[in-house]
DNA sequence: CTCCCGATAT
DNA sequence: ATATCAGGAG
């Protein structure tokens, strides 16, 4: 099969199944949907919202989390992990936000990749899911994972496989295609233990076809 | 390439 | 008990 008849299969077979993927972060606007996926960074959603759902009844806006003293913002993210980190990047990206974009979120990924503790994946999946924007895909683990074992992609990192897929996907399909691919790499196409009996994408799937 | 960290699956 | 999960910065 082609690589782009393979592609228009995979796409279709997904949207069957995710015809609306959404995050399974909780948030009620784009500030906290930034620091929510900041969070998520080596953590998994269910542990961010756990966290968020403290941490957002105090914190509705950069201003709120720079009032916030650094050690008790640590102890609140603690189980997220990497919580020093976290809390220092959090402080310094609030900062940025308040004297730079009068505590809006900046709507490109130029822009919020200059934010500290946010990378590709973060800006993507910001500006898709709080705009609407598709400038980039987000790849994250289940990303990278599924296009790996689906093959479409042979490339190690994130970088590359984002700029492959971008070649490959329509871009109004970006966000949905990286929500999708977040959501099926979460409960069928799982790191261990992968759920291939019950994965529509079988007939397209390298790993499958070869094991 | 290494460091940053807690929680869960095995 | 320990391997595995899960991104960004220096």
């Amino acid at each position: 099969m082609k690589p782009d008849e393979k592609v228009s299969k995979i796409i279709e077979k997904l949207k069957g199944v995710y015809p609306e993927p959404k995050l399974a972060l909780h948030y009620s606007n784009p500030f906290q949907l930034l620091v929510a996926v900041i969070l998520s960074a080596q953590c998994t959603d269910e542990r961010v919202n756990q966290v968020t759902r403290e941490l957002f009844r105090k914190v509705k806006n950069p201003q709120d989390l720079i009032n916030i003293p650094l050690e008790e913002l640590e102890e609140l993210i603690k189980p997220t992990g990497y919580y020093r980190q976290k809390a220092k990047n959090l402080k310094a990206c609030c900062e940025r936000l308040a004297e730079e974009y009068g505590n809006a979120i900046p709507k490109s990924i130029e822009h919020l990749t200059k934010l500290p503790g946010v990378g590709r994946k973060t800006a993507a999946m910001v500006l898709g899911n709080a705009f609407g924007v598709n400038e980039g895909i987000a790849v994250d683990t289940h990303v990278k994972r599924l296009s790996q074992r689906l093959g479409l992609s042979t490339s190690k990192t994130p970088e590359k496989i984002e700029k492959e897929l971008m070649q490959m996907v329509p871009q109004d399909l970006w966000t949905w295609l990286s929500n999708a691919m977040i959501l099926h790499g979460r409960h069928i196409c799982r790191a261990r233990n992968p759920r291939c009996s019950q994965c529509p994408l079988t007939d397209y799937c390298d790993y499958f076809l070869n094991k």
